[in-house]
RNA sequence: GGGUGUUUAGCUCAGCUGGUAGAGCGUCGCCCUUACAAGGCGAAAGUCGGGGGUUCAAGUCCCUCAACACCCA
């Protein structure tokens, strides 16, 4: 085995094996464990948010396949309708052509010859992170049994009339021409201004003066509104304005949603172009005037003079126009949050167009019933209020799309425009009885890819066939996501689940927080601050790194800045950690929080950890396996009466860790279970049980050898399985080496059971023991390192006072406090003997003397004693005030009091020592 | 404006149902001791955001203020 560890090798080498093998299908034994993985979009690339998503559910199929579970990770991708169609539209450009040139069935096949090629690489992505989905399983949202669905869905709903056509404001992007949800529509902060435009009254009194962002609508303004209880502007309440550059009247209308306090308190009111706006004139029944085309450049409802120019053009114009009628009062910097497309980077304006939605209030009230009931679990539970509160504000859900790649909308219309809704346009003329002389045209819209990812927990089981995986696996148990897309899909998930299949999709729903820089910063290519999971996998030296981070950037200006930065954040490059380390930071990262920084640092720490184990475990194989041919194989059991103190106690808070693990998992506490297991191998096990094997390895007696190889192995094997689902590889790696040596057999560490708790109570005398013992080497230690004692010299030490226990443990861990501590010897003195010039530790009444012998500097001693003593007696105070308080001893609880007056006893003889010992050190100086 | 969350050691964070403040990283010593220098041994470091309350006892429960973050409008 090599002195270090090499993740590359072994990462490689397993993971084509265990996907060769078929490892990791459902195993159609025991009880159904199922999750869904939120499938990536099929164009992208593996992000930290994925890699740490993807980790913790991998962690959780491992632990529950290791568990004896028929376990399912259901691997998958979804089609990304705008962005796929974004890429392969890029790829025509550059050899001159669109879309449109191809027609849309060639450039579909188009978008299927790139999906066929380059489709996978993110689920090769996925492989490299170790994730043990069934991807003989693996679907797509666009493969045929999942459009079918897609199909049923919408046939089904539209005919209970959940399903429906309709004109109302939506997100429209005037250069992809489609409409966009919400979560494709970053909103920023940008500077722009406040135009103060003049609107003269009717009655020719005078002018009301409004404040907008947008001065270009004011063509499409109805009315202009004021808060009812503006003192200001009540009288008017009722007139009518001149709206400037038409020949418009205009209501002066009064609304409680109103800010007095923003502009001028009046606010002018384009229904069309506004969300707010729309909502107010819905209101109060005000009509639209749609202004736009879907370039956004004005249409034929403005004045002749502003009609075709672009909404910005026209702005100028517009502002222009006012200022030379006398109508611009002023202009004034301001700052606004701007909506553009997260894909074109285009201001997103609201349109009016001709959409298809779902009536979602129907579908929510049982959805939210569900979560109230208890049926769906949130973790931490604390995000039901953010589910309840945007399911009881619900609106209903624009679910076409102005593209070609994706699910076709099944409606036909005839010349008419009458919509009919069935599968195919035979199956239309069939089911509406229309005869095969009446044209009908098929609807060129294409669903919301949210649309069929809403169906995910059933489609890819095979549904609406009633197949035995959908029977077997649905309900799931728990959908892992980020917070950011409660609305988007885990909401519609459950929506659509209750209504077809009637039941909830999932059981459980944890929530992790959102990876982000070092700073806190959100990642994001146009920072410049993104990490990509396989740099930190396979490392990337400086060079590189600048380059993938300044290429294709939205604002090229940027590069500078990005590369100082990187240079400063990272002057060597990212070396290699491997998949492992990074895993099991990420484990480590996943408490509560909803913020999770993500630092170098750490994951170099858990890099280190694996490092550990891997040492570790040639120790153990170095100690164990090459023994001569009369020594009895180490898995043979060795019975607990026949073991020593330490692998008892080893063993003992495997056995606690074990439990802990489990408690802590159940808990989705991944943080802890890491920690747990972290502290327990190097803390424990290699910090002590390793050092305590040394001394009986040393020793003469064969059965005490024996013993020790026998927990050494034990113990090692336990682990490495506790810790797979963390670290599949380097576990896989050391437990095919190490397995042999407990006598266990089996292709694969992954197909092992997970340790169980053990149903015995542990026996706590013995950590007291080992704790009593550690306190004995500590105290050794402390004196050596601050006397500056050369770590090799043996010491000779001298014990005096202690208790009958004292005497006892002292004699039965002789050799191991001669090897912990280095010691040359150690005496035992009469309580009432003189001793010798010493420096001095104490482990409760027990007395430790190192003799000086010129060995120890008495100041630097008396100065260790007197800092001890000064925080001993700080705490002894307290301590004691405790106690004489009488509220404090007649209320607390007697257990209380009595663990409260053994500290302060202990205090007190050890304060009393100490303050001994300076006496009799100062005596010397 | 409404909602949610955060504030604990220099940094990043744990701290469950109230009962002696913890970890990792960093810092400072001493060590290449035959598993591991990606390491060992040891040390320093916190009025738990401020104020008030409940309690014998508050980082933990309640109220209030402040700062920051996010979501919705």
């Amino acid at each position: 085995m090599d002195k270090t560890y090499h993740p590359q090798t072994i990462e490689h080498y397993w993971y084509p094996i265990w996907e060769n093998q078929d490892y990791f299908a459902p195993t159609g034994q025991g009880q159904p464990y199922c999750i869904m993985i939120p499938p990536p979009n099929v164009t992208g690339t593996l992000h930290m948010g994925h890699s740490f998503q993807d980790t913790l559910m991998d962690l959780l199929i491992r632990y529950h396949r290791m568990s004896g579970h028929n376990t399912l990770w259901q691997a998958g991708t979804d089609h990304a309708g705008i962005a796929t169609q974004m890429v392969v539209e890029r790829q025509l450009l550059a050899q001159g052509l669109t879309r449109h040139q191809l027609g849309r069935d060639t450039f579909i096949q188009k978008v299927w010859e790139w999906k066929a090629l380059s489709g996978g690489h993110i689920t090769r992505q996925l492989r490299r992170m170790g994730a043990s989905l069934d991807w003989a399983s693996e679907r797509f949202t666009l493969d045929e049994g999942l459009s079918r669905a897609v199909q049923t869905v919408f046939i089904q709903l539209y005919e209970e009339g959940l399903i429906y056509r309709g004109q109302r404001l939506v997100n429209w992007d005037p250069v992809l021409h489609t409409a966009v949800s919400d979560l494709e529509v970053v909103s920023q902060e940008e500077k722009g201004a406040l135009w103060h435009l003049r609107y003269p009254l009717q009655n020719g009194t005078g002018y009301v003066e409004v404040a907008t962002t947008r001065p270009e609508t004011m063509l499409g303004d109805m009315a202009v509104a004021v808060h009812p209880e503006d003192e200001r502007y009540q009288h008017l309440i009722g007139q009518h304005l001149i709206l400037p550059l038409t020949d418009r009247h205009i209501p002066i209308i009064a609304d409680t949603h109103i800010d007095p306090s923003f502009g001028t308190g009046c606010v002018k009111i384009t229904p069309a172009h506004d969300f707010n706006d729309y909502a107010i004139a819905q209101r109060h029944q005000l009509p639209l005037l749609n202004l736009f085309t879907p370039d956004a450049k004005l249409n034929d409802n403005a004045p002749l003079a502003y009609r075709g120019l672009d909404r910005f053009v026209a702005r100028k114009r517009i502002v222009a126009d006012l200022e030379h009628a006398g109508l611009l009062a002023a202009i004034h910097p301001h700052t606004l949050m701007v909506p553009r497309g997260d894909r074109s980077h285009a201001i997103i304006e609201p349109l009016l167009t001709d959409q298809w939605y779902v009536k979602v209030a129907p579908l929510a009230a049982p959805a939210i019933q569900a979560v109230q009931a208890g049926h769906i679990r949130f973790i931490p539970e604390n995000w039901a209020k953010t589910y309840f509160d945007w399911m009881e504000n619900i609106q209903d859900w624009c679910i076409s799309r102005q593209i070609w790649w994706g699910h076709r909308i099944p409606a036909w219309y005839d010349p008419q425009g009458q919509i009919y809704v069935a599968s195919d346009e035979a199956a239309a003329r069939q089911k509406y009885q229309l005869p095969d002389s009446l044209p009908l045209t098929q609807d060129s819209d294409v669903l919301d890819t949210w649309f069929s990812s809403a169906l995910w927990p059933f489609s890819t089981l095979g549904w609406p066939e009633p197949t035995e995986r959908l029977a077997t696996f649905y309900p799931t148990s728990v959908l892992v996501t980020g917070f950011d897309i409660i609305f988007f899909w885990v909401a519609r998930m459950i929506m659509m689940g209750l209504k077809f299949q009637g039941q909830v999709p999932f059981r459980e729903v944890y929530i992790h927080g959102l990876i982000r820089d070092s700073e806190g910063q959100k990642m994001s290519k146009s920072k410049g601050n993104v990490l990509d999971p396989l740099d930190l996998i396979d490392g990337i030296d400086l060079t590189s790194l600048i380059a993938k981070r300044t290429t294709g950037l939205m604002q090229p200006d940027m590069a500078p800045r990005i590369e100082q930065i990187t240079r400063q954040q990272f002057p060597e490059g990212i070396p290699a950690f491997g998949t492992d380390a990074l895993r099991f930071t990420f484990a480590a990262l996943a408490s509560t929080g909803r913020d999770i920084r993500f630092e170098l640092g750490r994951i170099e720490g858990y890099r280190n950890f694996c490092n550990k184990l891997w040492n570790a475990s040639r120790y153990v194989i170095m100690n164990t396996s090459a023994q001569n041919d009369s020594t009895p194989p180490n898995s043979d059991p060795v019975p607990w009466d026949s073991l020593a103190l330490p692998e008892r106690w080893i063993l003992t808070r495997l056995y606690q860790t074990i439990a802990q693990v489990h408690q802590h998992l159940s808990a989705y506490r991944f943080d802890l279970m890491a920690q747990t297991l972290y502290e327990f191998t190097w803390n424990e096990y290699c910090d002590w049980y390793l050092e305590f094997s040394k001394s009986a390895l040393q020793s003469h007696s064969v059965p005490a050898q024996q013993a020790t190889r026998y927990t050494l192995i034990q113990v090692l094997e336990t682990l490495l399985r506790l810790l797979h689902p963390i670290i599949p590889f380097i576990t896989e790696e050391l437990w095919q080496k190490i397995a042999p040596l407990a006598g266990k057999t089996g292709p694969t560490l992954l197909q092992q059971p997970y340790p169980q708790p053990s149903p015995e109570l542990p026996d706590l005398n013995l950590i007291q023991e080992i704790e009593w013992l550690k306190q004995v080497i500590l105290g050794i230690r402390r004196i050596r390192a601050e006397m500056n004692i050369a770590p090799g010299k043996p010491l000779s030490i001298l014990l005096q006072q202690g208790t009958e226990t004292d005497r006892q443990r002292i004699a039965s861990h002789q050799s191991r406090l001669i090897n912990l501590a280095r010691l040359e010897s150690i005496t035992w003195l009469d309580a009432t003997a003189p001793t010798p010039e010493s420096a001095y530790a104490l482990v409760d009444e027990l007395r430790i003397l190192i003799p000086l012998a010129g060995l120890i500097d008495k100041t630097v001693e008396l100065n260790r004693l007197q800092r001890e003593t000064q925080k001993l007696r700080k705490d002894l105070e307290k301590g004691q005030a405790k106690l004489q308080n009488p509220q404090f001893t007649d209320k607390a609880p007697a257990e209380i009091i009595e663990r409260e007056r053994e500290r302060v006893g202990k205090m007190e003889i050890a304060l009393q020592e100490l303050e001994a010992q300076i006496l009799r050190i100062q005596a010397l100086v």
